[in-house]
DNA sequence: ATTATCTATAGATCTATAGATAATGC
DNA sequence: ATTATCTATAGATCTATAGATAATGC
């Protein structure tokens, strides 16, 4: 029958043919381009077998149905920003980097990656508001980069003049965190954030940072 | 026919009879807590007759269609926002106020509203994905909110020790709206900022912008 | 021989309407 | 007399399947 097995309502790829792997990257590609432009209840299965230059046939002999075939795309879009963030946040990798340095990279990668992909986040926004895995498992991933995150600075307590460095390290991602995302979502949060230059805005940010945490550099 | 008509594909009641009135007023609660909690996609008109204990018939005796009937969920929610933002950026309401409490207020008081009507910000926002028009409006409603908080801020440019004043103020106002928007997201950005009490949360946020701004008492 | 694809359509769900019945208020 | 409401159902749209045809790779 198909090609694919829900484990526990998740997605797997069992193809066999070298065809049939092209054809579900097809489909996986089609149905994340409509989902994240018009929204996944707006998108018909009809409209995403259209789109991938494929018949509607061919879709369900490769996913069971249209829940599947949307956690397969969920599933490809949390699996590329859960193996981001995992690099993002290895300690090795800042070795020897300040605080400022992190915090930079930090924000400006994120412009980068969210402005590359605008309609993955939006999928997964609508998807969790019926998901619950989704939802934990969206919750889970930003949790797991912000701990680390927070995690990186507070190794460098000495470059922080806070009274409380933790606290204070955990407030200034969770702020770094929302600015950005009010600047990803462009047309949710269209602001003054949204108008200003990249490059501008996440100068001000470190700059902000930096009066917050009371860098050693800035006093 | 239907007594409700829509100018310019937006919405006017004209009900004749006081019973119209509490039957289009029933239809409209039950629609925007449906659609809050489960989406507008998601949510059939039957099922929002069946919410306001009323047939599907007189649904549509009061609406022409369901786009009629988002329409006017939705103008109820701008309407009632753009009317509470006029109040918070009154001049005259903050005479003898400084930055701290400006800013003190605009954070509990967001907070307050924000967590009374959760579903209104997510109905918004899905409707706008496809509706230029509520999409518009809604940037317009934002924009003129946190120009005006920016402006009773440069008002106060004397509290203020950052060198450029105007652009501190437009940052400080996007910076805390980004922050009250994720934790009022609550399920899309579920970190520390939704874990920390209100009041705690409020008192860091404004701890911040007193010390980004380097305002007067704090130096 | 097995796997993938296509066309045609059944079945389910949702929006919207027609026509009869009930309530309102002059 | 006018306005509001209800029941029943038509019409449109979407998901999913059946069965025939084409391509793959041992």
């Amino acid at each position: 029958m198909s090609t694919t097995t829900a484990t526990g309502d998740r997605w797997e790829r069992t193809g066999a043919q070298a065809r049939s792997h092209r054809t579900q990257d097809a489909f996986l590609d089609a149905a994340e381009e409509l989902f994240g432009r018009d929204g996944v209840a707006h998108t018909s299965v009809t409209d995403v077998a259209d789109r991938a230059d494929r018949s509607i046939g061919s879709l369900y002999h490769h996913f069971t149905n249209k829940e599947t075939l949307v956690a397969a795309v969920v599933d490809r879009i949390l699996a590329s920003l859960e193996s981001t963030a995992d690099r993002a946040i290895d300690p090795a990798r800042w070795a020897g980097a300040d605080i400022t340095q992190i915090v930079r990279s930090y924000a400006a990668s994120s412009l980068e990656l969210g402005g590359q992909r605008p309609g993955s986040k939006r999928i997964i926004v609508e998807v969790s508001l019926t998901d619950d895995v989704t939802r934990e498992r969206y919750r889970r991933f930003r949790e797991h980069l912000e701990d680390g995150l927070t995690a990186l600075l507070i190794d460098r307590s000495d470059e922080i003049g806070h009274p409380d460095p933790p606290l204070a390290a955990r407030f200034v991602i969770d702020q770094l965190t929302a600015m950005l995302t009010a600047r990803l979502d462009g047309d949710t949060i269209p602001t003054q954030l949204a108008e200003r230059a990249d490059r501008a805005f996440v100068d001000e940010a470190v700059s902000s940072v930096g009066s917050y945490l009371r860098l050693a550099d800035d006093a």
